[in-house]
Order: structure tokens, then sequence, then C-alpha cells
DNA sequence: ACCTGAACACCGTTCAAGT
DNA sequence: ACCTGAACACCGTTCAAGT
């Protein structure tokens, strides 16, 4: 992408790599591959350069990791908030997360797998805040808020995230539902079952419950 | 644990060792120590037998923890469901998967990673949709509910499996807040921020706010 | 039928050495 | 300062061979 790696400036550099080169091709390998495609070696063949030459620049591959979701979570351009009041506006900072997540399926889930949920989120989280903040919820009633909607979403971001992404594992729910029987729930049930959930529509009723629980219904910002 | 391992029929065994019991070590050695530790060496070596063997009753690493997933699910002992109403009824056994993930975090997480949620949660899940069943939900509705309420407590089981279980990562909610200014965020927010939330509290009003808007306020089951 | 031994192709990481 | 080459200790998996 950038022309930056094949710079010789006269001085000893042989390739001259930087640590931001060497995180935005290892994100762009992981957006094209998937996370496990990341292998050390693959990296840096990749960069046309030795696997040590990797340590030195970033340092392990933990270290690369977090490195990557940082990276994204400062692209993850901070689109503008519409909506009359703040319920409606925290539900648009969260449908932004769940668009956002979508866009980059690999690195989100990597960050999940990893724990990294909030580094990944950090802007988008702030912006909630400051919403919770103009409805007048603040303190730990504003922590509590944001974290339910939080986990509500990583909720709906879980389901969303692994479908058409390890197509290794056959334990997708509307396979497994399609073997059970029981006779306290209706074939009707059991039939929806083994066809998917309209996750968009799903997402928006189930988000509005839990931001009309946290968030007052007030009409105007103060 | 059991005695099977040492037993030796006269038959052309030498080990006397059989899947289920390689299934059973798997599971233990994971709950012990983590699902990274569980190598087809290490385990092989608890066993007392060769890697090979583990290859000729269970197959591969994938096949191995897809079984200790199913084992676990079976061995979830279905508790007794209470409740006056449907509701109450519903969440009571949202809080039986939360405990039961407690309990087991480690191969839960595992789970969750796999993407092998519902293979674990399944017979809690069926229980869950007969009360929607004598509640008059049934169908897509049925379906959707489910959903709605699996995935609100599969975001709660993100949250509250990563703290004390990778320790490596330092991505912690808690600490990354610490950092934070914005001055359009009250400093009584982001002092809350720091401190984690009470999860427990946190998910009895999350999941039954998303049960009230799924399951009807009938007094009575069907 | 059940299990071993040796081998293969990978992996992350380190460390001395080069310019 | 930046990068290479060789090596180490792991890993999952396979395959022929033993009893």
């Amino acid at each position: 992408m950038s022309t930056t790696a094949t710079r010789n400036e006269g001085t000893g550099r042989r390739v001259g790599l930087d640590r931001d080169e060497v995180i935005q091709r290892a994100l762009d390998l992981i957006e094209r591959d998937g996370s496990e495609a990341l292998t050390m070696r693959a990296l840096a063949t990749e960069l046309g350069v030795t696997t040590t030459t990797i340590y030195w620049h970033v340092g392990g591959r933990e270290e690369l990791l977090t490195a990557v979701i940082e990276l994204l979570s400062r692209q993850q351009a901070e689109a503008e908030i519409v909506g009359d009041d703040p319920r409606e506006r925290v539900f648009c900072i969260a449908r932004q997360i769940w668009t956002n997540a979508q866009a980059h399926r690999n690195v989100t889930s990597l960050a999940h797998r990893m724990g990294a949920t909030t580094l990944l989120e950090m802007p988008m989280e702030l912006a909630m805040l400051r919403e919770f903040e103009s409805a007048g919820v603040r303190g730990a009633k504003a922590r509590d808020a944001l974290q339910a909607v939080i986990l509500c979403v990583a909720g709906f971001l879980v389901v969303a995230l692994r479908s058409p992404a390890s197509g290794s594992l056959d334990a997708h729910s509307t396979e497994l539902w399609s073997t059970v029987e029981d006779d306290r729930v209706s074939a009707a049930t059991l039939k929806a079952l083994t066809r998917p959930s309209d996750l968009e529509a799903l997402f928006n009723t189930t988000v509005t419950a839990v931001i009309n629980q946290f968030v007052p219904d007030s009409g105007t910002a103060a």
C-alpha cells in the first residue's frame, strides 16, 4: 500500500521498515486471511524480511496483536452521531460498534478472543459515556449503563462473528437444533430454530430494551 | 479417578484405555490448567500413554475439544427450575447458565472461543424454550426470545470469564479507563469506571429487562 | 483391536553475528 | 540502528510397525 517500504535514504537501512508499517501489514493480513494466518514467518515473508526483524520492531506475537487492535481502534472513524434524544444517540453508537465489527470481522473476533474488546471500542464507549452524561446518568450509574449496553452488543457480536468465520466447527445453532425433539416444545418452535434469526431486527429490539432500562426518557438533553 | 485405567482383562490391551476416559481426563486437565495447557503430548503423559493413542481413540485436537464440551454439557446437572411465573423461571435458567459457566470457567471460555456455546448450553436452552411455550411464546417468536436472552447472558460471560483467566493481557477495562481524560465526561463517571461493576446486580437488571421484553406478563402458566 | 516409535512440517522465540 | 542465519524447544499429525 504505502511506498515507504522501498525507501532507502542512504542510511544503514537495508529495507527501510518501521514499526507502523509492520503493524499495518499485520492488520491487512489478518483482515484478508484471518488471525490464524498471521504467523511471524508469514508476516515476515509478506514484508520481504526475516522473522527476527519483526521482533526487533514490535516485539513478540502478543505485542504485535495488541498493536494491531490499537491501530484499528484509531482507524475506526468516529462517525457522526445522530438522534433527537440521548436514547436515540446511544442506540446510534451501539449500531456503529455493531457495524464496525462486521466490517472488520477478523480483527474484531481476534480482539474478542484476546479479551481486548474495550481496547478496540474505547472511542465509541467514550462517545456513549458523553451521551449518558447529557442524560443526567453519571458516576457508577453511567458505568453500569455502559457495561450493560456494551455487554449486550458483545453478545450479538459473538453470534454474528462466528457463522461464516470458522467454518470448521459444525456446532452452529441451526444445525444443532435440527436434531432435537422434545414433547414439551411445539413443532413450530423447533422448526423455527432451524432457521437463523433476523439478527438486525433482534439487535434493535434487544439493545433498545437495555438502553431504555438505563437511560431515562428525557425529551431534550441538558 | 476411575480405576478402569489399570484394568487389563487379559485381552490384547496394554493400558485398558477407552474413549470416555480420554475425554474425561482432557476435561479435568483443562479445568485445572486452562485450555492452552491441553496439548496432545501433555494429555498423553497424563494418561501414561503415547500421543498417537489419543488419535486412535478420539481423533485430532478439534474432535477432542468438541467431545470435551459435549461431556460437560451432559454433566451440567439440570438443576430444579424455581419461580412462580414464566418470567421468573426463564430468569432462573439464565442464572443457571451464568452459574455453571463460572463453575467451569476454562471449558466455558474454550467453548466460547470455538463458537460452540450452543453445544455446551443446549440442555438449558431447551429448558428455556419449554418456559416460553408455557407462556404462549412459540415459533419464530420463541426462537428470537431464546436468542436474545442467550445473547445477553453470553455478553456477561465474555466479561466475567476474561478477568482472572488470562492474566497476560492488561487490556482490562478498569486499567484502560484510568488513563482517559475527557472534558465532556464528569470526573465522577471517569472515577467510577476505574472500579469494576457489580456484575451480579447488573446481570439481574439487564437480563430481566430483556426477558420482560419478550415474555408477556401472564400471572399463571397455561 | 489397541498401542508404540520415529518422522514430518510447522510454530514462537532467542542470540550471536553482520553492516 | 537495523537486519540476517542458525538454532532451540515446542506443537499437531501421520504412518508403518508391533502385539
